[in-house]
Parts: C-alpha cells; structure tokens; sequence
DNA sequence: TTCATTGTAGCTATGATAGCTACATAAGTA
DNA sequence: TACTTATGTAGCTATCATAGCTACAATGAA
C-alpha cells in the first residue's frame, strides 16, 4: 500500500468530503448538485461536463444545468466547445468577493439598524445652529456632491450670495443642480429650476447620501449623511418634482 | 415639509428598501419572508409576530414560521409569551458568525483544491531521503501527536530501537498509539498491537493530520500535512485494522 | 360572556430540485 | 461513407419548499 493506492481510492472517500463541504457551501445558496459540482471541480481543477459528473457523483444530463449556473454566478469559468471545458476560478478571489458581498450586505444593515425603533434610535440626524454655520454646511454639501445637487429654499438669495461660485464650480464638474426657488426669484447658475410658490423650510440633498432640511430662517438644521434617510428624501424631492429617480 | 414628515412616510419607502436588502440575504440562503422579516426587525429591534408581519409586509399567519426559522438559525431571539416577542440580534455578531463560517468552507475547499488534478498539482507529498531522515522525521510525528498515532511497519526492531523513550513519553501524555507489527517482533510500548504478515511499507498517521509513508528499507519516504490526505489514509488504516474511526 | 388577538394546522398553486428518459447533433473511427 | 460514441438539449415525474391563504382553537382583555 502506498500513497498512489490511496490516491486511486479517493474517487470513493472523496465523496465524504464533498458532502462535508458541499453541505457548508449550500448555506450560500447553492443548490446541492451546484455545491457538489463547484468542490469536484476545486479538486480537479478542470472537466468536461461527464467528467465532472462523475467525481461528483451527479448525473451527465443534469450536470449542465448545474455547471451553467455556477458560471453564472461566477464561481467558476467554461470554454466553450464539444466537449466544453469547466474550469474552477481561484479560492482567494471567490472567498474575497463572496466576503465583500456579504460584508456589503451586513453594512447597509447595519445603515438601518433600529431605524424604526421606537426607542434607542441610533443617532442619525445631527443638529447645526447658526445661520453661518448652515449657510457653510450647505456649501460643504454642494461642493462634495458629484452626481446631483437638489436645493429648494425659501432664502434663495442668501444662498446664491454666500455660494454662487461653488455652484459654477460644480456644473462646470459635471454635477446636476436642481433648484427649487420661488417665482421671480434670481436664482444662480445650475441645471434646472422649478418655481414653487410658498416655500418655507430649506431642503438640501447632495448625491443621495447627504440630506439637511433647515429652518425658514437657517438659524438651525438638521444634517444626516444616513445613506437610507437622505436616499429616500432624494426620491420623494424627485416625485415632488415630477420627476422619478432610478 | 420636515424629517420627521419623511419618517411618517418611511413604512412606505422602507418597502423598497426591504426590497433592496433581502436580495442580498436570499443569498445567504433565506427565504423572501425569512430576509424580509430579518431586515423589519433589524429596522425595528423587537416586534411581535403581527407587527413584524406588518413591517415586512407578509402575511401575519406565515411570519410565525419565518421567524421561527430566523431562530433555528441564530439570527434572531425571541421571548416566548403570548404574544411571543421577536427581537434582532447584534449585526457586528451575525456578521462575525457569517464571515467565519464561510471563510472555514473556503478554507476548507483551498485544502483540496487541485488534489486530484492531472496537472499542477499543488505539493501535497514531500520526500525525504536517508534512513536517519526518514526515522527522524517518524519521531517527530510520534512527539508532535497528541490524540493518536499509528505505525504500521517491516522495520520495527530499527524503529523501536530509535524511538522507545518517544513512545513511553507519548503513552505517559495519553496518546493512543497503534502498532501494526509482523508475528513474533517485539513491539515498543504503545496502546495497542495488531499482528499481520507480510508487511512491506511503513505506514505512519499522526493524529490523522500527518502521514508518512516509507520504503520496505526506510532509505526514502512521502511525507504529508494535509489533513485530508492523512486523514483519508488514517481513515483507511483503521478500517484495516477492524475499528471504525468516528 | 363576548370579542379580539394570537398561534397552529393544513390547503392550493407555483417553483425549484433531483433524477431520469429520449433524442438530436457532432465527432471520431473503421 | 457508415456506424458508433460522446455530447448536449428538452422535457418528464416525484418530491420538496415557498408563498399565500383559510379555518379554527386557545388565550387574554373588557
């Protein structure tokens, strides 16, 4: 007995193995001739559909739909001919990009954790005071927005006299501006303006992910950088607006 | 128009959201109703069956089965009562769990990837030549074993000539220790002896995590580290020897 | 006692999976 | 060229799981 005889038997222990990883690999979301397929081709590297059917102990005609679908979801990659060639992917960029993803998921979770709450609300929305000091944050908003810059305000002329050039420098960057102003009000330059009468509070969102709503007079806002929360102001300004986003 | 008219209108808006965010946990193997009762009690923290249904927007009477199946998988706790409350768990713990347990079955499929291909084959057995190697590199097995070891060899006298400290000390820290000797040789202590003729190679596991096997005169041997190698061949060992291994 | 809430059981329709058969097509060989 | 084998596709059956619901028992509150 040596280690080629224990070589020629793994095609029978081998299956143990596959079991054994394969039942983890079903937690991802694969079904079970997936999970046994995606291991056989770890192991072997590379196979027709018959040859990775029978390490994987699954049959020839049900084998291509499985393969297919692992392709598809990337785990692992084929060259297409007859017979076409499955070949597995490298562990390290599966794991790293199945890792992000979850990680990803775990983050936007984590983004709207105990939002509802009716108590121990995280904190999420930050209070500024001083109309100098809004009037600024504004101007932070405007200046880090790349995509879409939406204001509506009743105190349009303060804003346009403390910022009109970060708004040139922003549509010269390519940023959308929407204003919301009242009629017959000088507003600065942007992309568009919709005239709403009977303005109050000041709304800002800037890409989607910062919103600030302030007072009548600016003496006072409230700032959030909560992606959900200033995502979801951006849509509602849009229907508002009579215009859908995404 | 102000934040907290947003957050009346959030149980609309956070549909989609929900919408949005269970994609990705159906990944993980949930259930549409299993993600989307997940996220309502993470945006929520805690809700009874009804609400929670409410949040989620699925039916009241299917929840209790969603939820029940949250717990079978330790993403949620619940309080029992009447009505039963349901609470979220702590994310940075989930996403712990999560990242863990896929990482091991990444590791777990890097321990076998390309074992069996026909090419590339990373190196899973390496060679040691010399017959003071070779009997050295056997008690570094015997010391480094911890649960069981086993030797299965032609060449006992030389070995137990080597080695009887190496096996009293081992015996002393209770390690199992199975010999497989031919009739009539005197065997080094050890837990246990099986008498078979004809013996040629020497075969030696350690803790089914090491394996070595060696020539009929020890003068050159495979060694290996990997657990599935020595695992399968210690697996196999014991079969032989009549004694079913876990 | 009555009513509302809560929980359980089970039904239907649909979709997905496992496991298979039948057969068309392409490639290789004599 | 004819035949055989390998490969790929389509579709079937049985089973299981899910989504979505109804019916009703049990419990708690008024």
């Amino acid at each position: 007995m040596d280690l080629t005889d224990i070589l020629k038997l793994d095609t029978k222990g081998v299956e143990e193995e596959y079991r054994r990883i394969s039942s983890v690999l079903r937690k991802i979301g694969l079904s079970d001739y997936e999970s046994r397929a995606y291991v056989a081709l770890i192991v072997h590297q590379h196979g027709t559909a018959d040859e990775v059917a029978s390490f994987a102990s699954i049959p020839r005609t049900s084998a291509y739909k499985a393969l297919r679908s692992l392709r598809e979801k990337d785990l692992i990659d084929m060259t297409e001919g007859r017979p076409t060639i499955f070949h597995s992917l490298p562990i390290q960029e599966i794991k790293k990009k199945f890792t992000e993803e979850i990680g990803e998921a775990f983050n936007d979770l984590e983004s709207v954790q105990g939002m509802l709450s009716d108590r121990g609300t995280p904190q999420l929305v930050f209070t500024i005071s001083g109309k100098d000091r809004v009037l600024s944050k504004i101007g932070d908003i405007l200046e880090s927005s790349r995509r879409r810059f939406i204001i509506s305000t009743s105190q349009m002329q303060r804003i346009r006299v403390a910022h009109s050039q970060k708004f040139k420098d922003s549509l010269r960057r390519g940023v959308e501006i929407l204003v919301v102003a009242e009629p017959f009000v000088k507003v600065p330059e942007c992309t568009k303006v919709y005239r709403k009468r009977d303005l109050i509070a000041t709304d800002v969102i800037g890409d989607g992910v910062l919103a600030l709503i302030a007072s009548p007079d600016l003496s006072i806002c409230g700032f959030s950088d909560n992606p959900f929360l200033a995502g979801h102001l951006e849509n509602f300004m849009m229907m508002v607006l009579g215009k859908t986003s995404k």
